[in-house]
DNA sequence: GTGAATGCAAAACCTTTGCAACTGG
DNA sequence: CCAGTTGCAAAGGTTTTGCATTCAC
């Protein structure tokens, strides 16, 4: 659960550009996203990295996770009756929750989207932040090698 | 608080169709819905119902206001740290929450902004949702009369 | 009449808070 | 050193649940 140093100077930046000090909890709590990206909730995040550091708790993760969301490393992830999921692509990009799984896929966004996207609002309306979320199911795609005529 | 006969109609097909009863307290969380249009919480909704109805419960809000969703005639708005907040707008729309009264404004979307947004999905992904949630602050426009010159 | 919906209270759930102990710069 | 952060437990706010009663069809 070491992070890469770059990753850490990465962190570290983030924190003191915030004016956040850098701790181990903070420290775990970012790594512990990075190596599994698979959006998991507070709790989750709690007991993995408990695994790591056994006596971290619950609201300091809730602290961190936070703190990380601030600095702009994090992105919250909300959808209906769910709670709160945390989320480490810094790309652009949009949500889809799978309606049978539950699970939860990053959806690329392109530069030009984005812009498209802003163009919606009204005159005076300034966004400084635009979440996308979908919700369906995922047909599965026939391989190309399937078809042989 | 008199649903209108269109509005009251509209409502009991929906209902039907999902396979729903048409009962007192689901018309009045409708129409208090439609009255204010304002994206209340399910506890705001509950105190204005209980001006016309005094005996409405909060968990029959509750259900209700499920209800409705579930029959497609109310949306429900998640932003994060908030309650959930409900409305009856049925146009395609984004929503856009002002950072500074914390109050939500619609954003009408065309159906071809619709179409682009479906076709961000890599093949195979089904959308039978989206929500698009903007967050800002609204610039006062300077009006047309003011500039002399 | 009968299963569904309601009202009430209690529980569940997620998240925040208060405070003493600790720690990073 | 000392303000900021943590850990713990308790509280807070939102939403759901269980069950007896009422209601819509």
């Amino acid at each position: 659960m070491e992070l890469e140093a770059t990753t850490k100077a990465r962190l570290d930046e983030a924190l003191a550009r915030a004016g956040q000090r850098s701790t181990r909890q903070r420290e775990l709590v970012f790594a512990t996203l990075l190596r599994w990206m698979d959006h998991p909730t507070a709790d989750e995040v709690f007991s993995r990295a408990r695994e790591q550091t056994p006596t971290i708790s619950l609201a300091t993760v809730y602290n961190c996770l936070e703190t990380l969301v601030g600095c702009g490393l994090v992105r919250a992830v909300n959808y209906e009756r769910e709670p709160t999921r945390y989320c480490p692509n810094l790309n652009e990009h949009a949500h889809f929750q799978d309606r049978v799984t539950g699970r939860i896929s990053d959806i690329p966004l392109s530069e030009s989207i984005m812009a498209t996207l802003r163009t919606l609002l009204p005159p005076g309306y300034e966004a400084d932040s635009l979440d996308l979320y979908f919700h369906g199911t995922i047909r599965k795609q026939p391989s190309k090698s399937t078809s042989k005529s």
